[in-house]
RNA sequence: GCCAGCGUAGCUCAGCCGGUAGAGCUACUGAUUUGUAAUCAGUGGGUCGGGGGUUCAAGUCCCUUCGCUGGCUCCA
């Protein structure tokens, strides 16, 4: 007899052997239906491993986190056990699961999407033949022998540790794998390919280019229902074609990766840049430009000629090599180095919305998201060592204003020295220490992640949560200890000597282009009242009220409001529909009676409508909402 | 850059096995003067992404090039 113990601390007595599968049904029909893995004594196994001593178990069932991992690997399992049946020369490479569903990565003739229903058809007939899936531990020898056929899976067994490998069966198919599996391939009850591309072997682009086909699964239609609802609403709020309706921007052949921003994009575009300069200068900031064309001499000196040169776009001037700036920093840098600079100056915070060019590889442009030519909210921050500390907290504290006037939240990641890098291990300890230092006084829990910072020097970066819950990495806070040193910047310190100041890029909007996408996108182009490019349309219902309504206009102008009147021969209902259509937040029917009593008909985003309200008291409520920057909709609303 | 798919009017799309391009919306004109999500009628608008080829004939087939989309890779 052995003792299982349970998470609520519950313990039974079994015979030995018994499986995990066992274990659940003595508990409930229900427990052993809906149980598919177990961890016992903390790790996680097949529900048919056998148990032969006193262990802890804790069943997972399809309702928990850890199950839809384990079924999205079975559901990558039976897909490529379709697909073998279907295409015989299909050799297996790797098959992981990851965010969102899992793909599998298979040398095969090209195919496309068109082939899916075929390879779903295939698939639904392996789940609905229940077949069991079985565990095997076999010598590394055996399974070199066995794989034999299947280069790829040969040469990751060859990789592995000598020893005994574990295989997973279904029927005719058989596939290396750490496991563990669902009990039988009838527990994937939702599954569905996604898309394919093209995947390198082992992401190097000398080797076999393979098909990776993604699929997603889940333990019901309803949950696979629910996924595909929200990819369906992140895509009715994608910025380019929200982009496109609200004509905020376009592209252009022309200048491929290098946005058009039209007169209502401005507007935005404006605004968020009026509000930076706003919160900047509080913050104790102090706004530069630099040139974006400057000589080869420069960007070797930076080190971007060696380092970025394929990224760069090139000129020659007058004999003179040039190159147009993909950074802002060099440019910077000759700013400080300019003129001499005192310990009492420091810190100096010099920001730069930066208008820079990057080539980037034509296959990665996308939308504002990816761009070769876009403004960066730069700023250089030039300190003493013991400013570090201070500076990152301020920065910080710049950020979370900043999102939190757009709604968004945010969290925070730490990048460590990488192992190709430059200084000294004193240099990095100073910045590293001085990064996670601030990070602590600042509180919030950041996540750490090793050997991923810049080879100049470590970095925090922000990452903000939009309205659906996707992350978007915007803000970044870099410690340079290379430009300073590159450009022989200094300062003369208290003891009238030279002394190198410490150096941070920092940026928060990011790329303003990307930037406004991502509120484009957050918003779903419903913008609050302050950054709505159009805040008010006037509608007139009829001819004889256009004057009236024109007066109105030139009111709102006045104060500073963004209007439009729609004096178009058009039904009031037509006007309405194309007002709401634009997303305009305020929709203002001027009739008969409004004018006879100097107020407004109000109609929201929303489709509600307020009647007969009073001319100041809606300017007030409307002005001060607008002041404060408020992100709901309702300008009725008083918080 | 690589793989796959796509490119027809300002927008959304149709156009079969090759036979010489069509709808709705938009724009414009006229009528209608509208009370909270599309009034009616008419007119205009396309070197079918560019170039080359096959063919009596190419939007349709082939090659090439540019761009877009989804990935890969890159970047961070």
């Amino acid at each position: 007899m052995i003792n299982i113990t349970f998470p609520d601390g519950n313990i039974k007595s079994f015979n030995n052997s018994i499986t995990g599968f066992e274990v659940a049904k003595s508990i409930s029909d229900r427990l052993g239906r809906e149980s598919i893995a177990m961890e016992l004594n903390g790790v996680i196994v097949d529900l048919k491993t056998k148990i032969f001593k006193d262990s802890q178990i804790k069943l997972i069932t399809i309702n928990d986190k850890e199950g839809i991992n384990i079924l999205r690997h079975t559901a990558a399992h039976v897909m490529a056990q379709a697909i073998t049946r279907l295409y015989k020369n299909a050799k297996l490479a790797i098959g992981p699961v990851i965010e969102g569903g899992f793909y599998y990565d298979i040398d095969m003739e090209p195919i496309s999407e068109s082939d899916f229903p075929k390879i779903e058809a295939e698939i639904n007939k392996i789940i609905k033949e229940k077949i069991n899936i079985e565990r095997k531990e076999i010598p590394k020898k055996e399974a070199l022998e066995f794989y034999q056929g299947e280069p790829y899976k040969h040469e990751l067994i060859s990789e592995l540790s000598d020893g005994t490998i574990s295989i997973y069966s279904q029927a005719e198919f058989t596939d290396l794998c750490r496991g563990p599996h669902l009990p039988n391939t009838g527990f994937v009850k939702a599954i569905k390919l996604m898309k394919v591309s093209g995947a390198y072997w082992r992401s190097d682009q000398t080797k076999q280019q393979l098909q990776r086909i993604y699929g997603t699964a889940f333990f019901s239609k309803k949950e696979l229902d629910e996924y595909l609802n929200f990819l369906e609403e992140a895509k009715k709020r994608d910025h380019r074609k929200i982009g496109a309706q609200l004509d905020l921007f376009s592209f252009h052949d022309e200048a491929a990766g290098m946005p058009f921003f039209h007169p209502k994009g401005m507007v935005i575009w404006n605004l968020l840049l009026e509000y930076w300069r706003a919160e900047h200068k509080k913050a104790g900031y102090l706004e530069t430009k630099t040139p974006i064309l400057l000589n080869r001499a420069l960007w070797e000196k930076s080190g971007h000629w060696e380092n970025y040169r394929q990224n760069m776009y090139t000129s020659v001037i007058d004999d003179t090599e040039y190159a147009i700036k993909p950074m802002n920093c060099p440019g910077g840098m000759l700013l400080y180095g300019s003129k001499n600079h005192s310990y009492k100056e420091l810190p100096i915070r010099a920001g730069e919305i930066g208008l820079v060019h990057r080539h980037e590889l034509s296959g990665v442009l996308s939308g504002l998201f990816r761009v070769r030519a876009f403004h960066q909210d730069d700023a250089h921050i030039f300190m003493t060592p013991e400013q570090i500390q201070s500076e990152i907290l301020g920065v910080l504290k710049l950020v979370e204003v900043i999102y939190g006037t757009f709604g968004l939240s945010f969290h925070l990641e730490l990048s460590t020295r990488p192992e190709k890098s430059i200084g000294t291990d004193n240099q990095w300890e100073i910045a590293t220490e001085g990064l996670k230092s601030a990070l602590n006084v600042y509180g919030k829990s950041y996540k750490i992640n090793e050997g991923d910072g810049a080879f100049y020097g470590p970095k925090i970066d922000i990452h903000i949560k939009d309205a659906i819950g996707r992350t978007w990495q915007c803000g970044t806070i870099q410690l340079d200890m290379s430009l300073p040193e590159k450009f022989n910047l200094v300062y003369i310190g208290q003891d009238n000597e030279k002394h190198r100041p410490i150096m941070i890029h920092r940026v928060i909007y990011g790329s303003i282009e990307r930037f406004l996408g991502i509120l484009v996108e957050h918003f779903a182009g419903r913008f609050p009242l302050w950054l709505a490019p159009v805040q008010i349309a006037l509608l007139p219902i009829n001819d004889e009220l256009v004057s009236y309504t024109n007066e109105i206009k030139a009111d709102f102008e006045n104060i500073g409001l963004r209007v439009e009147i729609d004096t178009r021969t058009e039904s009031l209902n037509k006007k309405i529909r194309d007002a709401q259509i634009n997303q305009i937040p305020l929709i203002i029917t001027i009739g008969q009676k409004e004018m006879a009593a100097g107020s407004f008909s109000i109609r929201t985003l929303d489709g509600n409508i307020k009647f007969g309200v009073n001319k100041n008291d809606f300017l007030n409520v409307l002005l001060s909402h607008i002041k404060d920057k408020k992100n709901n909709m309702d300008i009725w609303e008083t918080k």
